[in-house]
DNA sequence: CTAAATAATTGGAACGTTCCAAATTTGTCA
DNA sequence: TGACAAATTTGGAACGTTCCAATTATTTAG
C-alpha cells in the first residue's frame, strides 16, 4: 500500500500501544498482557509486516543474528550435499538459516567466504577445511568470540571444535574383516601422506594388521592421488610387486574405482581375484558393478551433529572446543568377494 | 584489543578524517582523494575492522544486501546440488552470498524458509518450487519488488521469471532418436500427468513420433510415480499389453533405471532386447550397467544461467519477468542400443 | 482505604552505517 | 590577486530495532 515498508511504528500505531510493546510482543516476552498480544499480532496480519533482523542485529550481540555460515570444499560431492542437508535439518529447525558456499578446494575462495560471512554476523560456522588451510585462519573469528565447527577433515593446531570420521577405527575393520576372508597379504592404496586423514586411515590399517595377527609390510603401502586415476595408478604399481597382494583397502572410494579399473585391464575381476575396500560409501558404491564393500560414514549424520554443537557452543555464549569422531560402519558388498550372490536386488 | 567491535567511527579517528569520508572509502567512491584512501584503507586493516553490513541494509534498500536465497526441493539429489553449486558460482563472485535451504518438497517448509529470507533482507530469490506451490505463494515477494527466478519446474499463473530446460524438445529428440534405430511402437513410461513437465515431455514425444511419421497412441502412455519403484510399475503395465512396444522414452533418469530393473525381471536385457532412454543425465546414468542414454540438461548451467538472470534483474531495480527453456542435449550411451560395445572406458 | 508490591507499558537513547546538503580546500584563469 | 569552479570533506539526520529506566495501572496486604 505505502511507500515504505512496515514497521514496528506502524504497527504500534495500529494496534494502539508503544513500539516497545510491540517489540515485547516480537520477542515472546512473557511482560505483555495477553490481550495486547494478540491485539498486537492481528495488527501485524493485517499490515503484512515483515521482521527486519538486519535492524536486529545492530543492538543484540552476534549470536542472535539467526545465521549461521557453512563451507564446504566440494560440493558437487555428493558426499558434502548430504553433509549440508543435515546440518540444515537441525539448524533450520533451530530457526537459524545457513549461508552455504562452496569453495573448490580453493584457499582464497576460502578465505573471501569466510570474510562476506562475517560481515554478515553469522552467529558461527561449521567449515570442512580447504586443503593447505591454517589454522590461523580462523584465527580472527575464535577472536570475535564465534563458535567454529571444523568437520571431515581436522586442523591441527586451531582451538576450535571438529567433528571427523572414526578414519581409523573404518580402516582397521576393514582390514580385519579381509584377514577372516583368508587374506593375508593386504595392500593399502591410495591418498596423499601429508594429511591427517591419510595418517588416521594408515594408522587404522596398521591396528587392523596386529589385531589380525599379521605383519606390517612397508613395501604394501601405495601411495597416489585420492581420485579415480590415482587409484588405477596405485594398483598397478601393487601389482608389479614380485609378492603381490591380494587384497586392499583403499584410501576412499574414488581409489577404489579406479583400483577396480586396473585390475580389469589385467583381465582380473575385482571381488573374485582381488578383494577392494573403499572408504566414505558414496552413492554409487551401492550400484556400481561389483557393488563396492567400503565403510560407510553417514554424512547427514555428521552434519546434524555438527549443527548441534555448533548451537550449543553459540547457546551457551563461549565455546569449549571438543572433538568428537563419529561412528564408522563397514558396508559389505561384492567387492571383497564375501557377498552372497545378488541378494539385495528388489525387483518389483 | 579493546571491549566492542572496530567501527567506522573508530577508522576516522584513527586516520583523522570523518566517518563520512571512511563510508565513502566503503563505497570505492571516486570522490576522496586517493592519499586519503589508502590512509583510511590503512587504518581498517591496521584495526582488523569489519564492514557491518547489517547496519548498511538499514539504509539501502535491500537490493544492495548481497544476500539472494536459494531454495531447492531436494539438495540429496546431485541435479540440485550442482544447480546450487552453478548459482554459487556466479553470485559468489559477484559479491553476493547466498542463503540456501532444502525444503524436502514440503510446502510449508517452503513457506518457513522464505519467510525466514525475507526477514533476511535477500535481494533476490531462486527457487525450484516444491510440488503443489501455488503461484500466490510469491505474491508477496514481488509485491515487495524482490526479483525471483524459478527454476526447474515453472510456476503456471505467477508473474516470475522461469527458467527450465526444454522439456519438448529432449522428448522429441529421443524419440525420433529412436525412431532412427527401426522402433514403431515407442511408449512413454512414468511421471504424473498433472505437472506442467510430464506435459511438456509427453508433448515433446507427440512431437518427436510425428516428426518421424510414427502415430500417436493413447495406451502407450503409462504414468506413474516419477521413481525407480514407478519405473518397474510402468513397465510391469507396459509388457501386459497384447501388441507390446520395443522402446520406452521415460519421465526421468529414476523411472529408466526402474524399467531396467524391470526388465531384467522378465529376462529382458535393456539395450539389447529393449531400448530405454532417460531424462536429466543423474551423475548415476554414465556409470550404471548399462549405462544409460538420457537427455542431458546441464543443471550447473542451468543454475549458472538463473543466477544471470536474477542479478541482471537485481541490477536493473525492476523485475521484467522472462522465460527461458535451457537447451538439452540427448546422450547416447548403451541402454538405447546405439552404443558402440564399450568404448569411453578408461582403463589406464 | 492506603501503602507497598507487582504487572504492564512506554519514551528515548543507542547500534553502525549511508545519504544529503553544506562547508572547506584546491585549482584555474584572467 | 580575486573570483569562480571543481574537487574533497564533513556534520547531522535518518534507517528499524532493542534495551534501559521510568512511568502508569492493577493487585495485594495490612
Amino acid at each position: 500500500m505505502t511507500k515504505g515498508r512496515v514497521t514496528v511504528i506502524d504497527i504500534a500505531k495500529a494496534a494502539g500501544v508503544s513500539k516497545s510493546t510491540v517489540s515485547l510482543v516480537l520477542q515472546g516476552s512473557s511482560l505483555v498482557n495477553e490481550g495486547t498480544r494478540s491485539k498486537v499480532n492481528a495488527a501485524m496480519r493485517e499490515l503484512g509486516y515483515v521482521y527486519n533482523r538486519g535492524a536486529a542485529n545492530l543492538r543484540q550481540a552476534s549470536a542472535k543474528s539467526k545465521i549461521i555460515g557453512v563451507v564446504v570444499n566440494d560440493l558437487t560431492n555428493s558426499f558434502f550435499a548430504e553433509l549440508a542437508v543435515g546440518v540444515d535439518m537441525v539448524v533450520q529447525s533451530a530457526g537459524f538459516v545457513q549461508f552455504l558456499s562452496n569453495t573448490s578446494e580453493s584457499i582464497d575462495r576460502q578465505r573471501e567466504v569466510i570474510a562476506s560471512m562475517r560481515e554478515h554476523g553469522i552467529s558461527g560456522l561449521i567449515v570442512s577445511p580447504a586443503r593447505a588451510t591454517e589454522s590461523v585462519d580462523f584465527k580472527p573469528l575464535v577472536a570475535a568470540g564465534i563458535p567454529v565447527v571444523v568437520v571431515v577433515r581436522s586442523l591441527p593446531g586451531a582451538k576450535v571444535s571438529s567433528i571427523v570420521s572414526d578414519n581409523q577405527g573404518g580402516t582397521s575393520a576393514a582390514v580385519e574383516h579381509l584377514a577372516s576372508l583368508g587374506h593375508t597379504r593386504i595392500s593399502f592404496l591410495g591418498g596423499f601422506p601429508d594429511t591427517a586423514v591419510f595418517e588416521e586411515r594408515l594408522a587404522g590399517y596398521v591396528d587392523g594388521l596386529k589385531a589380525a595377527g599379521l605383519g606390517f609390510h612397508e613395501e604394501l603401502v601405495v601411495s597416489s592421488a585420492p581420485s579415480r586415476a590415482g587409484g588405477v595408478d596405485a594398483i598397478g604399481r601393487a601389482m608389479a610387486m614380485s609378492d603381490r597382494p591380494t587384497a586392499a583397502v583403499c584410501f576412499n572410494d574414488a581409489v577404489a574405482f579406479g583400483v577396480c579399473d586396473g585390475l580389469r585391464a589385467r583381465r582380473m575381476e575385482p571381488g573374485r581375484d582381488f578383494a577392494v575396500v573403499g572408504f566414505d560409501d558414496v552413492i554409487e558404491a551401492q550400484t556400481a558393478v561389483p557393488a563396492l564393500t567400503t565403510v560407510s560414514v553417514d554424512p547427514q549424520g555428521m552434519g546434524r551433529r555438527a549443527a548441534q554443537l555448533l548451537l550449543k557452543q553459540i547457546n551457551a555464549g563461549k565455546a569449549e572446543p571438543e572433538s568428537v569422531a563419529t561412528a564408522v560402519r563397514l558396508v559389505v558388498r561384492e567387492s571383497c568377494g564375501a557377498a552372497e550372490k545378488k541378494a539385495g536386488r528388489k525387483t518389483a
